[in-house]
DNA sequence: AGTTAATATGCACATATCTGCATATATTCT
DNA sequence: AGAATATATGCAGATATGTGCATATTAACT
């Protein structure tokens, strides 16, 4: 049950929808996801922590950057359904066309973008 | 994407969770929701509310009680989806099976059986 | 209409959550 | 090894959330 709840509760939060969101468009390191969202370096980083605790991510080594992507097949099994709900239902969203927007121009430069 | 948040952010509480658990057994009132959690009524009422306004369940009075049922015809289609994700994962655990056999014992007497 | 009983809710308090700022950590590359 | 840079994290403050207690509300039934 503690499973279920913490994939709940990780995606009760709008800025991990919109990480969770964007990641499913295309694997990211944090730099682009500050980018995307248009968030502070911090908040990113800490967003994706919670959301890998959780069991939604896994991260991957790219030089210097880390980059993030969707586990699919996480040790909590409810974070696997609940991101093929997310993945497979329109949610849509005029914050979440932004993000998108944002994502195509996105690169991997660092956090001194901003 | 609130209607998504708000349907994640109800199922994001043990109580609640719990309670779904119990009402996904068979439709409760108030009552019956206290005593199989055994927690104080303000409590039960309050979280019912919460499920309620998430779009998890709908309210019907009959006699003196309310009852609460899972609304499977929900506007919020989130709380469909994850209701159905919950009633069909083998979601276990020694406080649920405790929450099922006092519902077993549950009757509609009224909050004044505490 | 008044009484009774089930449910909802205002208030106060404790606890959890989210964020920015500053700084620590860790890895790459010279 | 040292410098540079991407990411993680301790801390503090603001806000949100969950609960019990007491009380309000609402509908049934006499």
């Amino acid at each position: 049950m503690q499973d279920l709840i913490k994939a709940m509760k990780a995606l009760s939060d709008e800025t991990r929808l919109r990480i969770l969101k964007v990641l499913l468009e295309k694997e990211c390191c944090v730099c682009e996801v500050m980018q995307a969202l248009d968030i502070s370096q911090s908040r990113a980083s800490r967003n994706l922590g919670i959301l890998q605790e959780a069991g939604f991510l896994k991260p991957r080594r790219d030089g210097v950057w880390i980059v993030y992507s969707i586990d699919w097949q996480a040790t909590n099994r409810y974070a696997t359904y609940l991101a093929k709900l997310v993945r497979d239902s329109p949610v849509s969203n005029e914050v979440l066309e932004k993000d998108r927007e944002r994502l195509k121009h996105a690169k991997q430069i660092g956090p001194g973008c901003k």
